[in-house]
DNA sequence: CTGCTGTTATACGGTAGCGTATACAGAACG
DNA sequence: CGTTCTGTATACGCTACCGTATAACAGCAG
């Protein structure tokens, strides 16, 4: 049984890779078998149909984007920004996540089963930065309205592809998200929240 | 030549629906004859093959959401935040521009001549944000960074799952329009401000 | 060695889609 | 009226898939 899931998880590993790159449509049993160097012979032995893969799939994907990086965020510690900024780095770069995060999100508006993950990693993530922002922001609406705001900004822009002018993305990008994580304005003169 | 033009532009919008329901894969020449009650035969008289649709498709969802967008806002004129408001409205709500606008977002991906398109679309829109908070703040760092909040807002919105506790997600979006359209806070009791 | 288990290669039937060729129907126009 | 231009139907060859069936094969237990 040794040898079961190995191979098993490369087919997994590998449709993830299609779907990173190419969407759902892109997830086709024989493509992924040349890939891997083999047959698609093999295939019906790990899966009943494509329909199991996608699911074992998002079954990966699911586990490795909530459990793992919230495990990790809170072993971790810090800072609530820090906090809030380390959870966004692992989820949001590097290029395993991320990719595969984007892809899912376009495929959950056409599948109600995906939207239904979705929404339950999303809620968890969501619920992270109610309380790392909760920690300096007194109001919940505000609370909720800057958590929407967060989200939004490190999920949206990777969907937009407008220029900055003479500024790289990620200055502008650090500049927002002074503006959502910074404490709501007890302080008029802002000044220059050191902006890397 | 009167029924060519009208013939032509049916296969475009009958694209554009499947575009905006499945993705650029589900676009299939035979699927959208049977929609229009016709076999493929007529179609290779408009189209030198199914990229050259693809390609009158982006043009006609180019020019509705960037001319046709940017033309009628102008003409109706109003306050600055007004104005951003009416622009996302036309863009970002009715059934037509939005699914489209976010299954080309999710195709830009994957395809270089679709994100040109795109960033072309996206900086005239990013032009409007800019000169309309411009009016209301004075650093170009900050216009910039709020505008892109605003923008990442508007679209990232879409690609969201999650929940928000008794809120309802047009309650939370309008609270988190304020704060980026940097209502001062005169009125601590805001109600319904009624967005959408 | 013998059998069991799980992976593989190969072959098959079926579906869906693209692009081409050809012939037909109807309107536009001289 | 006939010519021409357009869209149409139909049929064809081709490719890419899915899922099934079958037989070979490798590793491991007894």
């Amino acid at each position: 049984m040794g040898a079961t899931r190995t191979t098993r998880d490369r087919w997994i590993e590998e449709g993830l890779a299609a779907l990173a790159a190419g969407g759902p449509d892109a997830v086709r049993v024989e493509a992924l078998a040349k890939r891997l160097g083999v047959t698609k012979g093999g295939f019906y032995g790990s899966f009943a149909d494509r329909d199991a893969l996608l699911a074992a799939m998002l079954d990966t994907w699911e586990r490795e984007s909530t459990d793992e990086v919230l495990e990790r965020v809170e072993r971790e510690g810090g800072d609530p920004r820090t906090r809030i900024r380390r959870a966004g780095m692992l989820t949001f770069s590097g290029t395993r996540l991320l990719p595969i995060d984007l892809a899912v999100r376009d495929w959950a508006r056409r599948d109600e089963a995906v939207a239904a993950r979705l929404r339950r990693v999303d809620n968890r993530r969501m619920a992270l930065l109610r309380e790392m922002i909760g920690t300096f922001c007194a109001d919940p609406d505000e609370v909720e309205a800057r958590s929407l705001v967060a989200f939004c900004l490190a999920i949206g822009e990777h969907f937009l592809a407008a220029d900055h002018d003479g500024r790289t993305r990620a200055q502008v990008l650090a500049r927002a998200a002074d503006l959502v994580l910074d404490r709501p304005r007890e302080d008029p003169d802002r000044g220059p929240s050191a902006v890397r």
